[in-house]
Parts: structure tokens; sequence; C-alpha cells
DNA sequence: GTCTATATACGGATAGAC
DNA sequence: GTCTATCCGTATATAGAC
């Protein structure tokens, strides 16, 4: 189960080719509104040798989809799991980790999120959840600073919530903050730079709060 | 105390019959998932009358899209241009009056943002960003606040990044959130009316940080 | 204004040659 | 495995009766 980076198709064999193709079509247009002549084209394939492959869109979709997940999961598991790092550690592997992520995938999120708003049971038991953040490291650590007053007694989701929105919510949203900002791409790409730095001290700050 | 799209309008007229069915489709399934029967169905009248008031799917869509992303930036523009307020109070007006919104309307964030990912040059600057919150009365208290030293000297962008991915991004990534938190919809809800209180705390202390 | 029936286009999928 | 040509369901849009 050999993980490979989506930016580096070392792999050039048809049928990679496609999914690879996949994976940008569906990732910038979503589902719907991805025609299998696109993906075909941006593959440099005919469109027949799709469904050679695949048997079909959706299946081709099921593939992409779940994979993505995972991209956005798996990437984290090992951050949040490292029994070696402190709260604070995590927090900010956490921010860098994810920041260079979508950095390289921006249209990520809201893909995975978009396609996730109807059928949300099914894909979302696939991704293991429980035994990947729920008992998670990372949250007997925010269970444990609570217990011992460290931080104050809310539920650990608000966390979670503060701080994946404030990695993720920017790229979600680029377009209309781009131009309320007045900012061009390479200038957005500075500002979330910075949060690398902002964002683990604003948490600290925050988890101070009583 | 929630609000549903399909209740009776006080208009009651046919065009305000399939722009209500229109927003809950569209709204639901996006704009290329979204078949002009269903709307037809759901406003309870005939397939070829939508056409004869809108002339085409993608001119009723172009309608209802504007008026969502108005609903969004102009409800706050009240409270954003409010010169009788402090920024402090502002805050909270905003957060309350967001979270309230989304409470009613949890699918508008995604919409919106989904829609917007591929046309975002024409629609955007139909808003008029630049008059009601460039301008703002709360930016440029923001900006003062930075230049007196009371908030570190940072891009008045990343604190509306932060606040708006506080409030909107729990509601955009509610299914997952849901899942790793094993809560039903009203502790869901539970957890949002919480973060009004919370949420101003938590930005009052990040702007604290030097 | 509102309906039924239909034209037209588009997109997913397959047949069959090579 | 890969292509060209084509089938066929589905969805938008219109014609025309009432």
């Amino acid at each position: 189960m050999k993980k490979r980076p989506t930016d580096t198709p070392i792999d050039t064999s048809t049928e990679e080719k496609i999914k690879s193709a996949a994976r940008t079509i569906f990732t910038q247009k979503g589902y719907a509104a991805t025609r299998t002549r696109d993906i075909a084209e941006e593959a440099g394939i005919n469109l027949a040798l799709l469904n050679y492959y695949f048997r079909s869109k959706e299946k081709l979709f099921d593939i992409i989809m779940l994979e993505s997940m995972q991209d956005f999961i798996h990437s984290i598991t090992g951050v949040f799991n490292d029994e070696t790092t402190s709260l604070k550690e995590k927090i900010q592997n956490m921010v860098n980790h994810y920041l260079d992520m979508l950095t390289n995938q921006p249209n990520l999120p809201l893909f995975v999120l978009s396609e996730l708003r109807d059928n949300p049971g099914d894909l979302i038991s696939k991704l293991h959840l429980k035994e990947n953040l729920v008992q998670s490291h990372f949250l007997k650590q925010i269970q444990q600073a609570i217990q011992e007053g460290r931080i104050p007694p809310i539920h650990p989701l608000h966390f979670i919530m503060n701080l994946m929105g404030m990695i993720v919510f920017p790229f979600v949203a680029s377009p209309i903050l781009k131009s309320i900002g007045e900012l061009d791409q390479s200038a957005f790409l500075e500002l979330m730079q910075q949060r690398k730095k902002y964002i683990p001290i604003w948490i600290e700050a925050m988890m101070k709060v009583k």
C-alpha cells in the first residue's frame, strides 16, 4: 500500500493517466459538472478507454473520492498519533502539514466537502475516523489538559473546529477573500505562509481563555 | 424555531413559488446536479412554466445565485457599518447574526462557495464588496486599533479569515464533524449556540497576542 | 398563464474494427 | 489495449392547445 504524491506521476500507465486526469477535473468541477469526455481529453486518451478501465463514471469517481478523502485524513493521522510530541507541537505540525498540502491542492477541501453534502453515511465510514481521530493521542491530550485545568472545560470539538476553520476556510473562500483583500495569487499564498507562524500562537491564546 | 424554505411564502405568485423551489434545490445539490423537473415539482407547477417565466435554467440560476450571495454579504453590512458600535460589539453582533443565519440556512455557504469556484470574476463584482466591506467602518476600526498598537500589526484579512472560519467552517464541514464527534443534529446545533458566547472571547484573546 | 406533447441536444456507455 | 462510430437514455427547451 505505497503512497504516491499526486504531483509527480511517475506511473505513466494508461490507468494512472486516467486517474490523474479524473482527479484534476473532478476536483475542479465536482461530479455532476464533469464530463467523461473532458477526463479522456485531459488524459490524452479516448473516451471508450475510460469505460474499458473503470466501467463507469461513477465507479471512477468513487475511487478518486475515496483516495482524496484518505489524502485529507490519513496525512494527518501520523501527526495526531505521534506519542512523542506535546499538544503544542502537534498543533504546529498539523498547521504546517495542512497549509503545505492545501497550497499544493487548494481545490481539495471544497471538492471533498461538496461531494460529502449528500452521501454522508457511506463514505465517511470507510475512513476509520474513530481510530484515527476520535481515539487519537491528540484528543487524549486535549482531554487530559481539560482535566488538569490547563485549558477550559469545553467540548474538544470546538478546538478542532477552530483549528480546521482557520486552516481550511481561507482556501475554501479564496475567490472572495482575494477580491475583498485585492490580492493576487502570490499575495494570497504569502498570507497563507504567515499563518503557519500565527495560527499556533492564536490557538494557544484561545486555549488559555477561561 | 427552524425556518422552512418550503413553507408557503408570503408572496404566493407563481414566479415566487418557482424561485423559492429553485433556491431550495439549487442550494441542496448545486447547479449541475439540479434538474429543472425537480424544481418544477417542488414548486408544484409544470416544467414548461419554468421556462415561460425564466427562459432557461441558467437564467433562473443566475438570479438565485446573486440573491443568495447578497443574502450572505448584505445581511452583514448593517453590522459592519454601524458607526455607533465598538469593534468588540461589532464582532459579537456579527457572530450572533451569522450563526443564526447559518442555523436557518446551513447549506448556503457550501452552495455559494462551490458555485463561486469557477466563475469568480463576474458574480463577485456585482456585490459591491468594496463599499460594503473594504471601506467598511469595521475595517477602519481594525486599522485604527493596529495603528494605536492595541492589536498586532498584521494584515486585517487574517482577522476576517479567523472570524469567518470559526463561524462558517463548522457548517461547511458538518457531516464530518458530526461523525467524528458522534453528534446528532440537535447536539450539533447546541455546540453552534455555545459558539455565540465563545467566539468573541477567543477572537479577543487572539487580538491581544503580540 | 398553464398545461400536454414533442423537438433537440447532450453525455454516458457500448459494439466492433484493428 | 486502443480506436471510431453509434446507440440510447435523460434533461432542457419549445410548440401549440386550452
